[in-house]
DNA sequence: AAACTCTTCAACCGCGATATA
DNA sequence: CTATATCGCGGTTGAAGAGTT
C-alpha cells in the first residue's frame, strides 16, 4: 500500500491509481459519520492521501451503496441506445435516467459494446461485417427470452438525430445482448472488493458496509 | 505452454462551469 | 468585479484478465 504507482513529478504525498481496500473503507467510514461534500478537505480530513477529485471518483462510481455495477439488462441497453441517441455523449444526462448506474459505466458500456459495432458498420468493406452479423443474429434468435424482440428495438430507437440511421439500424441486432455472464468480476483485483452479487471470491459492498459498521466510531 | 492480441473498466486528466473569498 | 478554489463532465489511458495463435 506504500507504493505509489506512477507518481508523477511533484507531490509525493498524493496516492494515484487503484484504490486498496484499506482506502475504501476509510472513505466509506468517513462519509458515513460526516456526509460526502467539499471532497478536498474532506480527504485531507479523512487522512486520505488522495486528491478530492479522485474521492470523489471512488465514491460516486464504486462505493456509494446505491451504486449498481456490471450485467446492464437490455431494458438498460436499450434506453442508454435511445437517450444516446437523443443527446449524444450526455454520459451523466443519461445517467440520470438509470437508478445506481454512473456515467462512467454507461460510457464505458457505450464505448466498449457498441460504438465498436457502429464502428464496423461504418468501415468500407462490410462484407465481413455482415456475415458476422448474419450470425450473430441467428445466434439470437435463441437465447433470451426476455430480451425484446428487433422491432421493439427499432421502434424505441427510431428518433436519430445525432446518428446516421444505418449506424444504429446495423447496431441494434448483432449487439450481444448476452451480458457478462462475467459479472465483472474478472478484473476486480487486489485492491477490492465490491462484486456482482453472485460471486464471493471478492469483497462484495455488503461486506464493506457491515465491516465499516463494526469499525465506526 | 508461452507469447501475443484483444477487451474491459477503474481511474486519470484537462477544462469549462460554478461557487466562494 | 476579479481571483482562486472546487465541482462535474467527457475523453482517454493503461493494467490486467481473457482469448487466440
Amino acid at each position: 500500500m506504500d507504493k505509489k504507482p506512477c507518481n508523477s513529478s511533484q507531490d509525493p504525498e498524493v496516492r494515484k491509481g487503484p484504490w486498496t481496500m484499506e482506502e475504501d473503507l476509510i472513505l466509506i467510514n468517513y462519509i458515513a459519520n460526516h456526509g460526502e461534500g467539499v471532497w478536498n478537505s474532506l480527504a485531507k480530513a479523512a487522512g486520505l492521501k488522495r486528491t478530492g477529485k479522485s474521492c470523489r471518483l471512488r465514491w460516486l462510481n464504486y462505493l456509494r451503496p446505491d451504486v449498481r455495477r456490471g450485467n446492464i439488462t437490455p431494458e438498460e441497453q436499450l434506453l442508454i441506445m435511445e437517450l444516446h441517441s437523443k443527446w449524444g455523449n450526455r454520459w451523466s444526462k443519461i445517467a440520470k435516467h438509470l437508478p445506481g448506474r454512473t456515467d462512467n459505466e454507461i460510457k464505458n458500456f457505450w464505448r466498449t459494446r457498441i460504438q465498436k459495432h457502429i464502428k464496423q458498420v461504418d468501415n468500407p468493406n462490410q462484407q465481413n461485417f455482415q456475415q458476422k452479423m448474419s450470425l450473430e443474429i441467428n445466434d439470437h434468435h435463441h437465447h433470451h427470452p426476455h430480451q425484446p424482440s428487433s422491432s421493439q428495438v427499432s421502434n424505441l430507437v427510431e428518433p436519430m438525430e445525432t446518428y446516421s440511421p444505418t449506424s444504429y439500424q446495423g447496431t441494434l441486432e448483432p449487439f450481444p445482448t448476452q451480458f457478462p455472464t462475467i459479472n465483472n468480476d474478472h478484473h476486480q483485483n487486489s485492491n477490492c472488493c465490491a462484486n456482482d452479487n453472485n460471486n464471493n471470491n471478492y469483497w462484495s459492498m455488503e461486506d464493506i458496509w457491515s465491516m465499516q459498521l463494526l469499525n465506526g466510531d
